[in-house]
RNA sequence: GCCCCGUUCGUCUAGCGGCCUAGGACGCCGGCUUCUCAUGCCGGUAGCACGGGUUCAAAUCCCGUACGGGGUGCCA
């Protein structure tokens, strides 16, 4: 049997990590057995499915090296859904229901319920027509069951299951017979997705037993990613985007890197390592059951791993998006130092910034710690006076001001990067700072000067 | 309310009855290297939710409790 797995996102909104984390799954999952990875757009909500959004998800999942075998979209196979409905209602396996929502919401709570359909139009002989659903008929008794990859064996009882709706009164298909269509239709062999997903599979189940199929895929929920409170990753309070990760100078292999880490981890410790030797590693069976923290701590440091592993050539190119004005002759000569105290590609700005335009303002408590030492006047104003006319290099600058250290007995380079620099950690000043002209620096270290 | 699920250091994980006085990683703390910071190297910190069983032996199996989460749409 090849295995056929699908990643199936709606396009609701840009592509989140927890998606991402379903996709790559399902990625490895095909990867390692060599199987067919599915995108499959489930766009059957036309009101909130946004063209749009279909190119991001693409562009993101490309973004994270995830490629896939075949494309489908659920919005191009209407009529399919359309005609397996239909074929339900001439079976008596689904009937028409003109009941209002809230209709069916009084009702629930007449009979002290929170909500759900009471099978009011099973035996009413409604006809299609304005504001008619087609509801899908459920057992009163048994149960339906699979063995979960992951969470083991899982059952739900028949008779909790309302009637639920498969054709809206619009017309159009619910997800849930696209869903059981497509993967009986599409053979898919094993289906792979988030915990949240779970409580569909008993109707996808029942939906799919009306297709004729006499089989299950194999199930395995994922689970969930969750924030600092333990919940589940959402769009309005999480730092979810995985755009915004690419934007904020994450490495895509960083990320995908991490993302397998989550629910998952190799047998013998060693997290950071090639996919290849993931996907060679990875099993279904070895997810964990229990929900896993999002932790960007550890993704940065996942992040700055990858960033210094980068040759130089690819450090060069990674880094063209983050690197401003600085020009390219003076960021290759600087590149190796950069790229060793990078967490993110975006913090390239903070490392350069003083070098191609004006320093910043120093922070007033690294003011206070630094130039409130005794002698620092004094090692400023030799620097300053050195500086009048020694050779503009890195070699006699570092000479200058580390001399003025020794000879005055202070501390020396930390005032000046301070006072050129704006900042009291960074790149190596030297080399930089033969890169600015001489007046400006002099400058700076004159208004420091003043300002004590 | 009802249904489903989860619980090993602060966090992510290894562990699938003896190899565990529980291993690794992130974080944090200390040291060395160093023009600052960072890197690198060395060391430290901290955990099997609780209570009962089963067994010669339990983090690992069973039951219960507690806590937490997911779902409960004419969204997916």
């Amino acid at each position: 049997m090849t295995v056929r797995v699908r990643f199936s996102p709606a396009p609701t909104g840009y592509l989140h990590v927890g998606g991402a984390r379903s996709a790559l799954f399902n990625w490895m999952y095909a990867r390692h057995t060599g199987g067919t990875f599915i995108l499959r757009i489930e766009d059957t909500d036309a009101e909130r499915s946004q063209p749009h959004l279909i190119d991001a998800i693409r562009d993101n999942l490309q973004w994270l090296g995830l490629d896939w075998d075949e494309e489908y979209r659920q919005s191009d196979r209407f009529h399919l859904y359309r005609q397996a409905a239909d074929s339900f209602l001439e079976r008596g396996l689904a009937y028409y229901c003109d009941c209002s929502q809230d209709a069916v919401k009084a009702r629930a709570e007449a009979r002290g319920e929170s909500g759900g359909y009471d099978g009011f139009c099973r035996e009413r002989d409604v006809q299609p027509g304005d504001g008619v659903v087609v509801r899908f008929r459920t057992p009163d008794e048994g149960i339906v069951a699979w063995d979960d990859v992951i969470r083991g064996h899982v059952e739900f009882e028949n008779s909790l299951l309302e009637d639920f709706v498969i054709v809206r009164s619009s017309g159009v298909p619910m997800f849930h017979v696209a869903n059981a269509f497509d993967d009986l239709d599409m053979g898919i062999t094993h289906v792979v997705r988030g915990e949240d997903l779970v409580n569909t599979v008993p109707r996808v189940l029942l939906l799919r037993r009306a297709l004729g199929a006499t089989d299950q895929p194999v199930f395995a929920h994922l689970p969930l990613i969750v924030n600092e409170k333990r919940q589940k990753l959402s769009k309005r309070r999480d730092d979810v985007s995985v755009g915004d990760y690419a934007a904020r100078g994450f490495l895509p292999e960083a990320m995908r890197n991490y993302l397998l880490t989550l629910g998952w981890g190799p047998k013998d410790d060693i997290e950071i390592r090639s996919i290849g030797e993931f996907i060679e590693q990875f099993e279904l069976a070895d997810i964990n059951k229990a929900p896993a923290f999002f932790d960007i701590k550890k993704l940065e440091h996942f992040n700055a791993t990858y960033i210094r592993a980068l040759d130089a050539e690819a450090f060069a190119a990674a880094s063209v998006p983050f690197r401003g004005s600085i020009p390219d002759k003076l960021f290759t000569a600087l590149a190796p130092e950069i790229q060793n105290r990078l967490v993110r590609l975006n913090e390239i700005s903070v490392l350069v910034d003083w070098i191609v335009g004006d320093a910043p303002e120093p922070d007033a408590a690294d003011w206070q710690k630094v130039m409130t030492k005794p002698g620092v006047a004094d090692v400023l104003d030799a620097v300053i006076a050195g500086m009048a006319d020694c050779a503009w290099t890195p070699d006699a600058l570092e000479a200058l001001v580390l001399g003025v250290g020794t000879d005055l007995n202070a501390k020396s380079q930390l005032p000046v990067r301070l006072a050129v620099t704006g900042r009291r950690a960074g790149l190596p000043l030297f080399e930089p700072l033969a890169a600015i002209d001489r007046p400006i620096v002099i400058g700076r270290l004159r208004a420091a000067r003043a300002r004590m």
